[in-house]
DNA sequence: CATTTGCCTACTGTGTCAATAGGCAAATAA
DNA sequence: TTATTTGCCTATTGACACAGTAGGCAAATG
């Protein structure tokens, strides 16, 4: 499932993405017309500024903006940033796990395959396909 | 992520499948071969009872069998009995839910193509497909 | 009748999700 | 300079799911 962090950050970033003035849109207009809580979007929101999707400004005039262009950001990108990796299973997602089964387990190419194909998906989903 | 319940069902109906003797399989065995805690199985099993997956019988030369023939499973069906159905977003999840931006919603056609993505997978591959 | 095997209820520790609350720091407009 | 706006920081919370563990009862067979 993916949680509110991933999917509250998609809907973030097309809002900035449409309301592109050049200038730092405040938090609490995004909130606003997201209805989403602002105190709620700053967590979502700082974690998205760490992960150099957008850039923010304090003060009078401050707020968020995009990084890049619209068109160079993927889905799969947002959503492994604010979800962490798109696995289906621990024994892909940790390393250190090194389940001793996989070897001979029959049903890790399954889980290879699913992956593959959820990567492939978000990945190949840039922003701009969002917005009609 | 597909939980262990998920992941362990499916091993243990490929145990089940490769295991066939017409007589009904211990779970003792299965727990044995699969190196998974048997008190821990038991919940597992249970559900796959319920939902008409395998059928058990108590009692010495009891255990469990499949219901059906292991091609007339699809690794979707088993899935979605032990992890609840197979939908990316609480949206599209619970029809009580009924989002009032659903009509206006930007990523809500993003998890619907997904959503259809995962299940013509999941529910493309048959049981006898892990089978090496 | 003893052993095997499934079936039932209950409990538990750990972690994540989805927020809420309150206050501090920075930057600008008046 | 000062008031206001806005982001940034730490802490806390209630609900819930995950991944089991524990103990005992019931049924069926050799």
């Amino acid at each position: 499932m993916i949680s509110t962090k991933g999917r509250y950050a998609i809907r973030v970033m097309l809002d900035l993405a449409e309301h592109d003035t050049g200038t730092y849109i405040p938090l609490k207009d995004i909130a606003g017309r997201q209805e989403i809580s602002k105190k709620y979007l700053e967590i979502i929101v700082k974690e998205m500024v760490a992960g150099g999707l957008v850039t923010g400004a304090s003060g009078k005039g401050g707020g968020y903006k995009l990084c890049r262009k619209p068109g160079e950001y993927t889905i799969g990108e947002i959503l492994e940033l604010m979800e962490g990796p798109l696995n289906s299973v621990v024994c892909l997602t940790d390393k250190q796990y090194n389940c001793p089964r996989s070897k001979t387990c029959q049903t890790l190419p399954l889980w290879q395959e699913y992956d593959q194909m959820v990567h492939d998906f978000f990945y190949s989903k840039k922003l701009t396909d969002l917005i009609t």
